[in-house]
RNA sequence: AGAGAAGUGGCAGAGUGGUCGAAUGCACUGGUCUUGAAAACCAGCGUACCGCGAGGUACCGGGGGUUCGAAUCCCUCCUUCUCUGCCA
């Protein structure tokens, strides 16, 4: 969430950044959460007084009490009264001006980086990279929903039995291939000094409000009432909460973790014509990469990010472009977000694969991670994250792109993983 | 899952109603000493909020309660350990 302390000082370019974002009455709502911790301040101030007063009465209480003196003691004992009744009503008064600053706050989304283009919707987004040729595979050209049914890798029907629509079942090749690609990714990730997490897929109520998941989009994730716990819709809830309450050397920057996980979400109403086969599930496999950054280098990593998952797509031999988000478009959370998309022959279209963001302060500060620095001082740091990839559409995009009269050729990188080529 | 025990500062560990934000030891930081190091000695050493500052307030697993006053008593939840049961 914003840190009031740099909204306050920095008005105006909070105020900015939010309208750029379509938020038209920022000023007013960023006049509302300053005006909120004053008075979240005043009347802490006004109780730490009264309980200032109090603490003293109560110590001479016990000193008269040690000296015998019942009678004095029960004098001040009478005096405490009011001020007891009065610290009640302002520690009401406090918690539920804290509250209020806290929705507020949970309310307002990040704002986008000076760099972020301007605009409303995805149409808005700045390409800032797409390869030259595109394949053209014809007429003739199959999306992957038949040809996993042709080549019999992937079953969307025993999915539907077991479980529901948007819970394929992968097997043999496609299974293969999945896993190949996981251990692909993975590998890559390691090379390029990531440590390997394996976190549980399940979080409590704290972990989906510390990345911002909650508690404004309880709706996407999939919720366990009975132990009121939720199935992850990315690895980042976990790989980020790891570090929850944390306060890290700035010699032990950066941290860089990388995980292999599921990923659940509900997709609420966003069914339809153009969701089919891979494109969109409720359970998906996709390998996360998260760091966490010291300010100043942020911007830096958020690039050294970006060249690792293009690194992917080029040994992977997919067809790619890079977006920049633009400010309507950004994720609540994030303060820029390259996404990556992956051009798939059959269906024609672009697919999204990967979204790269630099989320600045705005997760640290809901999580309490800071650094110290070399005078002790506690400083928020900066998160970011990225997808490394997702399985699902780059499973559909190599499918339909390598696809041939007789089989689907592979990603020659993919052979040591996987043990065979193509798929016939 | 059942029975019992326990959760205190980076760690260990005292404290069972009153000047306790908390003894002591270790670790850590600075200093003295030393050619250097070790040892010894001296000093410092939690987090957050408010305040220009002096200082104030809160925090002893989380939440609630009793009391003028709670690390200490009560309730509740969580976690850990031991025993029993179950199980990949």
């Amino acid at each position: 969430m914003l840190l009031v302390s740099e909204v306050v000082e920095h008005k105006d370019r909070f105020v900015a950044g939010l309208v750029k974002r379509g938020i038209d009455n920022a000023a007013e709502l960023l006049d509302n959460i300053i005006a909120l911790d004053d008075k979240r301040k005043s009347t802490q101030a006004q109780l730490d007084e009264l309980l200032s007063e109090s603490n003293k009465l109560s110590k001479s209480i016990g000193m008269l009490m040690k000296d015998g003196k019942k009678e004095e003691a029960e004098a001040v004992k009478q005096k405490t009264a009011d001020i007891k009744a009065q610290s009640k009503d302002l520690t009401q008064q406090l918690e539920d001006t804290k509250n209020e600053l806290l929705n507020e706050l949970y309310q307002t989304p990040n704002i986008p980086n000076p760099d972020v283009p301007a605009g409303k919707t995805e149409d808005d987004n700045e390409e800032i990279f797409c390869v030259k040729t595109l394949p053209d595979l014809g007429e003739d050209a199959k999306p992957h929903w038949d040809l996993i049914k042709e080549y019999d890798i992937i079953d969307f029907d025993l999915g539907i039995k077991i479980t529901g629509a948007g819970f394929p079942v992968y097997k043999g090749k496609g299974a293969r291939l999945q896993r190949a690609l996981v251990n692909f990714f993975l590998d890559e990730a390691e090379k390029a000094g990531y440590q390997e997490i394996q976190p549980p897929v399940v979080v409590n109520e704290a972990s989906g409000l510390g990345t911002g998941q909650l508690p404004d989009k309880e709706g996407q994730m999939y919720h366990l009432s009975d132990t009121d716990m939720y199935l992850i819709p990315t690895a980042e809830v976990p790989l980020t909460n790891l570090y929850r309450d944390v306060i890290l050397d700035e010699k032990e920057l950066p941290i860089k973790n990388v995980g292999f996980t599921p990923c659940f979400r509900k997709e609420a109403g966003s069914w339809g014509a153009h969701v089919r086969g891979l494109n969109r599930l409720h359970q998906f496999d996709k390998v996360e990469i998260v760091q966490i950054e010291h300010p100043d280098k942020s911007f830096d990593t958020l690039d050294q990010m970006v060249k690792h998952v293009e690194g992917l797509l080029k040994k992977l031999d997919l067809p790619y472009r890079i977006l920049k988000l633009c400010a309507g478009d950004l994720g609540f959370t994030s303060s820029i977000t390259y996404d990556f998309e992956v051009y798939s022959a059959g269906q024609k279209r672009w697919l999204e694969v990967s979204s790269v963001s630099n989320f600045k302060n705005y997760q640290a500060n809901r999580l309490k991670l800071r650094y110290k620095d070399a005078d002790n001082k506690k400083h928020l740091l900066h998160t970011l994250n990225g997808s490394a990839l997702a399985l699902p559409r780059i499973m559909a995009a190599i499918l339909e792109n390598g696809q041939k009269a007789n089989g689907i050729e592979l990603p020659a990188v993919l052979k040591n993983y996987t043990g065979f080529d193509r798929i016939d």
